[in-house]
DNA sequence: AACTATTAATAACT
DNA sequence: TAGTTATTAATAGTT
């Protein structure tokens, strides 16, 4: 159906090949349409250019011809989007589980929900709080005496500072009085000269 | 390209609908081959007929082909595997972290990885320990005391039980004491009797 | 993008 | 369902 008859081969020429696709494209298209409306068929078809544009023909809902189409082959390929949805669930499931657990025991610390457990698992329990209790206080201990020993290291820092200051007051008063006695005629105070 | 020109509308004769299927479903599949030979496409086809039968040709892989063709369309469809993938691991990343939190919680609760912990979470956790294993305590008192007063009433009614037997055995001696005493002749102990 | 010579598809018939 | 044929439809190469 042109002039000549044609290999079907990858045409090499890639302009011929470009206006081969259009032209056929638009073939298979029409093609699958009339098939649909004529024959009362399901159709779909999806065309991708070798430069990755996509064309498009269904004579229903594309997803569910396409989803149709899965079941129809079966759900044994493991990456299908059904069993991948079956695996998501069961781990779900299995997450939901791990938290139930998780969220009953932090109850159990807490001392709530205890009447499924047997005096055994109590005595258990106790231990556990016990320890966790002793852990807690020597952790607080310990945070509050580092405290206390910085507060003792400032405080014995300030009073070093203070015992100084003291002395250079002091030495301060000596040469005050001296200077008083020795020239009080000018009214000035040496302690003011100090301030 | 039949005996005369065909208007594109369902086929009303059943037989000639079924043909036409046949005919034209080759002639779809045909074309869709030549298209991705030639012209370095990928092509997919999906058929169903009438009757549900399904027929298909894909240049490539043809779920690879789809999926292709799906992220193509973009991801807006939200009943889309795609996006429903990525719903889904949201909420596994959201019950991810609510297992972690649990988890750290859990921990604490026993007293380990206190170090990120303020003296302020630090009491507060120390409080919830102590009213927790008080709990426990309680619990385990109150079993302890239920278990003793049933041991206690089970005792009662064996010790009630005891002194009635002991009431009988004392009148059975009187009666072999009597007995024995009026015919002790046939030398058969009365209390064998009884035995 | 339009033309046209030629091949391909297929409707009706067997 | 398969083969034949008359006829239309598709399209390769060209303009």
């Amino acid at each position: 159906m042109g002039r000549g008859k044609v290999e079907v081969k990858r045409i090499e020429n890639p302009t011929s090949r470009q206006v081969s696709f259009s032209k056929r494209r638009n073939g298979v298209l029409k093609k699958a349409y009339e098939l649909a409306v004529l024959c009362d068929a399901e159709v779909a078809v999806v065309i991708f250019s070798p430069s990755g544009k996509a064309y498009q023909f269904s004579s229903h809902d594309i997803d569910g011809t396409l989803v149709r189409y899965r079941k129809y082959v079966g759900q044994s390929q493991f990456n299908h989007p059904l069993s991948r949805a079956l695996v998501w669930k069961s781990e779900m499931e299995d997450m939901n589980r791990t938290i139930s657990s998780l969220e009953a025991r932090l109850r159990h610390f807490s001392g709530e929900d205890l009447e499924p457990l047997t005096i055994k698992e109590l005595k258990r329990l106790e231990r556990q709080l016990s320890v966790g209790i002793e852990r807690v206080r020597s952790k607080m201990r310990r945070i509050i005496s580092e405290h206390t020993s910085q507060l003792k290291k400032k405080y014995k820092g300030l009073q070093e500072e203070h015992s100084r200051l003291q002395k250079r007051l002091n030495q301060l008063k000596d040469v005050a009085d001296t200077t008083t006695r020795v020239s009080d005629a000018d009214g000035v105070s040496v302690l003011e000269m100090f301030v």
